[in-house]
DNA sequence: TGTACATCAGTGAACGCGCGTTCACTGATGTAC
DNA sequence: TGTACATCAGTGAACGCGCGTTCACTGATGTAC
């Protein structure tokens, strides 16, 4: 995609953003299961079958979506860790920042992190996008480790788990050591479970409102990576 | 539902057996967002109206099949913590049952902790069986406890997770102080954001296979909550 | 034990709905000379 | 600058599909006397 010369390639850039943002919002109301393109084009005034000049099929829109939307919380955490000015401050910021867009785009994380929808094969493309978060999480900690701000780290990792850890930080966390990678990925699991639960409903009736089992559970987690601050 | 005492009764508890589960299967190979009355009918040779005598609604047939799928996922974990000799022992059985069904069934799973069925709105019967895993899991720290076993837990908690986590442990953990129960929803979240990510595929290309991820951080967890064995 | 009536399971047709995708077409925009 | 042709966006009709649910009905099973 390259910058529209002619005036055929600025309304093609154009209606391809009014259909995402048309697909956007009717995921946001009814979810990806939901997804009509149809109710897209109905929504746009448009003929159905013009869709297919723009997406190949249901499912090309539908990669679109979850590339924007990985985006989206990706550039959310990655504003948020710049924010904080220790790596426990910033921890907690990313830790807030996923929780918080998680409330406000239910279907779009359901999309990202729920259940696969029925038939459909998230592709390479989405790869890039998905590892926004993770490296996020994983600078902090590297940063933190640079500084030599790191509290010491506890053992008993298999062979198995340290050399995965390891593969990891020679990709995206250089430097780091491999129990480093271990337990925050431990932690981001966590995250992802107290979001998950908090939002599928699993926490009604015992940490509801879940706001003060979720502050608690990002210290307990930044102690456990033994980020500082 | 009392024990059926005519042919009639005994026909109808059979058939509406034999309904569940052919959605149960159905919804093994496709998920929850396939199932359909209709194959279900053709599955058991049956006219698809015929249904309506045994379920007044396709939402009323979810509904018992995540009844018996929460039924499912307890009865694992509860088989497994009593399986193991130390609260260590126990909480690894418990983690590994869950992992293990969530494996062995992911779109019950995904059913029970994924993204809500579009439409569909969980009723009350289904809180019942949903607390049976929680409360295994706290019956481990609750049983360690009581004999004396538990490592001193930390501070840090707001006075309202320590008014809900005490609120808890009155209702199905008692004697258990609150810090110890927060710890243990923390390590059950952490323990179920794992699974889903192995499930989802988060963990593709990092931590793959998730098995000596998954072990390591059980044991983490363990240590977190401060199980001896 | 036999009969009259009530209950209930299952049938088959129909209602009304929405979906993804294909295809031949028209008319506008862009390109080459 | 003007003309001939190629490219492409959007149309409208159609294909073929499956779904949940309702309703009047038949015939079998159960109950009361």
């Amino acid at each position: 995609m390259s910058v529209p010369r002619t005036a055929r390639e600025r309304a093609r850039a154009e209606i391809t953003r009014e259909i995402t943002d048309a697909a956007r919002r009717q995921l946001a109301e009814s979810g990806a299961a939901a997804l009509s393109l149809r109710a897209i084009a109905r929504e746009l005034g448009m003929v159905s079958s013009a869709l297919y000049r723009y997406f190949p099929s249901r499912d090309d829109l539908l990669t679109a979506l979850i590339i924007e939307a990985y985006n989206a919380i990706g550039e959310a955490v990655e504003e948020a860790v710049a924010t904080g000015d220790t790596p426990r401050a910033r921890w907690r910021a990313a830790a807030a920042a996923v929780r918080h867009w998680a409330i406000g785009h239910p279907h779009e994380y359901t999309l990202l992190y729920g259940s696969p929808v029925p038939g459909y094969q998230a592709p390479q493309d989405t790869i890039g996008p998905a590892s926004r978060v993770p490296i996020a999480a994983l600078g902090i900690v590297v940063k933190a480790w640079e500084s030599g701000e790191l509290a010491a780290g506890a053992g008993g990792m298999s062979d198995e788990l340290t050399a995965q850890s390891t593969e990891i930080a020679t990709q995206i966390a250089p430097g780091l050591p491999p129990e480093y990678v271990a337990r925050t990925v431990v932690a981001w699991t966590q995250l992802y479970g107290a979001v998950t639960f908090e939002l599928t409903g699993q926490l009604v009736g015992s940490m509801d409102p879940a706001g003060p089992f979720f502050e608690y559970a990002v210290e307990v987690m930044a102690d456990l990576i033994g980020l500082p601050g």
